[in-house]
DNA sequence: GTCTATAATACGATAGAC
DNA sequence: GTCTATCGTATTATAGAC
């Protein structure tokens, strides 16, 4: 694995946890064990830069990783709970959830730079768009997808920032009980 | 108005807007025409102090706001709908919402500290809480009000989210408008 | 492409005068 | 109760050797 990814993995990481602020070079540099230089020869333009490259990154295999689960399964219901599911588990296991959106970044990040807005914003849109895409082939019409998919996202999002401040992986749970009435046509 | 009080409201508002990491003592201490010596005199250890008495500060301020709505409304839905309404004009007027949770404060701080963990999940309880109590007065059951209050903190949290993200009110007016469905019995 | 060394600045926190 | 001055450390970023 080249040095480039290397450093863009484990910033992913370190910034979906802690933070865009809460992550300090040095810290990144002692877990990808290489030094500034390395660092400043693939990102010139420093922290801003890497962070942008993460934002891809991520956007790219949560994309990727939400189109699988629902290709696995013939309706939005199920596609969706096996989604939460998933995301369940991994906080079970884990005691965090990364992998699913970047909630930290985008509230930190959103007043201060409107480059990484933007990033942020293109991953709801393309999260959304799944969900939408699945419910008119589910036979809602195109207005009714919309917004319901946007409640979707707005409600997973808001149970994944409930589950990370009670520390309980139950308002995910909750919520995936719950969904067959948001569904509903 | 004394010095504690200008520092909690001062350092709430800019903690809303940029999380903990990004606020430094020497922000809030221009804002305020103060200096270290007087922070320090009201609080003793330092930064985290001050954030922990911010968010009583914001809860007391936000679970009153919020109370006030609901007695003002007969039913959850038109109260429900006249908070809404309130954060979508707060975002249209000043471009941000602060004065609802504390989002990108939990979403830092959640897995740093535990003490500020428990400080956010207390404000998420106490606003589910007043949600549940008006759904009863509706005729709810006790377990079906529990779920609804939380899939409303859960999708108006989401939305706020989004909002931020996408920089338009749109997310939270589509949640107003969808609310009926969520509260059906 | 990676290293070491260093710069320049910002951070949170403390001591002591008034 | 508020000030000034300072400390120690962490921050991002740069320069130059290899």
């Amino acid at each position: 694995m080249d040095t480039k990814s290397l450093i863009v993995d484990i910033a992913t990481n370190l910034f979906q946890q802690k933070g865009y602020k809460g992550v300090g070079l040095n810290e990144i540099l002692k877990e990808c064990n290489i030094t500034k230089g390395a660092l400043y020869h693939h990102f010139p333009n420093g922290k801003e830069e890497l962070l942008i490259a993460c934002l891809q990154s991520m956007n790219e295999s949560i994309t990727a990783s939400i189109e699988g689960i629902f290709r696995g399964y013939p309706t939005t219901l199920e596609a969706s709970q096996a989604m939460l599911e998933k995301l369940v588990d991994d906080f079970d296991r884990e005691g965090t959830i990364t992998g699913y959106t970047f909630t930290s970044i985008v509230s930190e990040m959103a007043s201060l730079s409107d480059s990484i807005r933007i990033a942020c914003s293109l991953l709801y849109t393309n999260i959304q768009g799944i969900y939408s895409n699945k419910l008119e082939e589910d036979g809602f019409s195109k207005e009714k997808a919309y917004s319901t998919a946007l409640m979707m996202t707005a409600t997973i999002e808001g149970g994944i920032m409930l589950c990370l401040t009670q520390n309980t992986s139950d308002p995910l749970k909750m919520i995936s009980s719950v969904l067959p009435n948001l569904l509903k046509k």
